[in-house]
DNA sequence: AATATACTGAACACCATGTCCAGTATCTTG
DNA sequence: CAAGATACTGGACATGGTGTTCAGTATATT
C-alpha cells in the first residue's frame, strides 16, 4: 500500500509547480517557492526529489505515458489514411484537456529544462511513428536525423503558438494547421 | 575616441562566453567563470553589464545586425527565383562561418536563454521577409502567426541539427534541407 | 606632464542550495 | 487499539553564487 502521506506531498508538490510556471516561469522559481506554495517541509522535498530539476522529470514522465497510450490508440481508431503521425491528434486532443498543463511546459514563461524534457518525450514518439514508414530516408533525400528534430521543432511550434493564443481553436483544427504546414507545401499565391 | 582598455574588456568577456558555452554550458556558468577566463576584475564586469544574460544580448545584438546586412544582400544577389526567404542562405552562410558561435547558441550546450535570444532575431527576419509576399495567408490557410513561428522553428531545428553533426555539410546543402523540408510537401514513397 | 577614466581586488550583505537531526505526527499491521 | 514503522517538521549549518562598494593602482587621452 502507498502511504497517503507521501501521496498526498507528492500531488502537493507538482501543483505548487505547475502553479508557479504559469505565475513566474520556472527559471525563476526556487526550492522555497515550491514547499511554501505546497505546504511541505524543506527536509520533505529533499527526501522525494534531488532538485527542483527531477521533480519536473516526475511529472514528464508521466505525461510521456499518456502519450504513448493515446498513440497506441490513435493507430487502432483512425482508418488507413491517417496512420500517418497517428499520434499528433492524440497530442492536441491531450493538450486541449490539459491546456495548463501544456502552457506551462511550453509557454511563454517555461524555461528551457521544461521544452527540452518535453522535445524527448516528443522524439521517441516521431521515431516509433516514422520507423514504421519504410524508405522514407530516401523520398526526402534528407538524412533521418534532421527529418525527426524537424517534426519535433514543427509540433513544438504549433503547441507554443496555441497554448499563448488568445483566440480559441479546437484540436482539430491545431491539428489541421500542424498538417497542412508539415506535409503540404507551401504554396505561395504570386507563384504561378 | 573609444578607450582601448573597455575594448580590450569587452572582447574578451565575450570571448570567454562563447568558450566557457562550449566547454560547460550557458546554465552552468557563474560570473566568477567568466571574469577569470577573460581575467578582468569582478567589479569590471559589473561596470559594463549588470549580469550575465546582458552579456551575452550585448553579443545577440552585433550578430542580429550582421544577419540583417546579409538579408539585404541576399536580396539584392539573387535572382527573382530565390527572393523568398533569401535570408536563409545568407544565414547558414554566416552560421557555417562562425560555426563555433553558432554551437555555442543552439548546440547542446547552450542554454533556453540564448537559443529564445536567437529566436527572436530569426524572427524579426521572417516577418519582414513574409511582409514582401502578399496574401500569403489566405493560400495557406493558416494564421500569420503560426506560419512565423513555424519557420524560426525550422530553421532552429536545422541549425541544431547542423551544428552538432558530425559529418561536414556545406551552408548549400544545409540550406537545400531547410527549403525541401520547409516547402516541399513529405511525400512518402508508399503513397501512390 | 597632468588630468581623466578604467581596472583591481578585497570585504560585505544577501539569498538559494542541499544536508542533518531530534522531535512530532500519522499510517499500517497484528 | 496498541505498538512499531515510517513520514513530516523546522531550525541550524556549511557552501557557494550574486551584486555592491571603495580605496588604491594602472593606463589612456590631451
Amino acid at each position: 500500500m502507498i502511504d497517503r502521506r507521501v501521496q498526498k506531498t507528492l500531488v502537493s508538490l507538482h501543483q505548487a509547480l505547475i502553479a508557479l510556471i504559469l505565475e513566474k516561469g520556472y527559471d525563476a522559481i526556487t526550492v522555497k517557492d515550491i514547499i511554501d506554495r505546497a505546504n511541505v517541509g524543506r527536509s520533505t522535498f529533499y527526501t522525494h526529489y534531488l532538485s527542483k530539476e527531477h521533480l519536473l522529470q516526475g511529472g514528464l514522465d508521466d505525461l510521456g505515458k499518456i502519450l504513448l497510450t493515446n498513440q497506441k490508440l490513435g493507430r487502432t481508431q483512425v482508418g488507413k489514411a491517417a496512420v500517418r503521425f497517428a499520434f499528433s491528434s492524440a497530442l492536441f486532443d491531450h493538450a486541449h484537456g490539459y491546456k495548463n498543463v501544456y502552457r506551462a511546459m511550453v509557454g511563454k514563461h517555461a524555461g528551457a529544462v521544461v521544452t527540452n524534457r518535453l522535445s524527448k518525450v516528443l522524439t521517441d514518439l516521431v521515431k516509433e511513428d516514422l520507423s514504421a514508414i519504410k524508405f522514407f530516408q530516401s523520398a526526402q533525400n534528407v538524412p533521418p536525423t534532421v527529418m525527426i528534430q524537424f517534426i519535433v521543432g514543427a509540433i513544438m511550434s504549433v503547441l507554443t503558438w496555441w497554448v499563448d493564443e488568445p483566440k480559441e481553436y479546437s484540436a482539430e483544427e491545431v491539428d489541421a494547421i500542424f498538417r497542412r504546414l508539415t506535409f503540404g507545401a507551401i504554396d505561395f499565391p504570386n507563384d504561378k
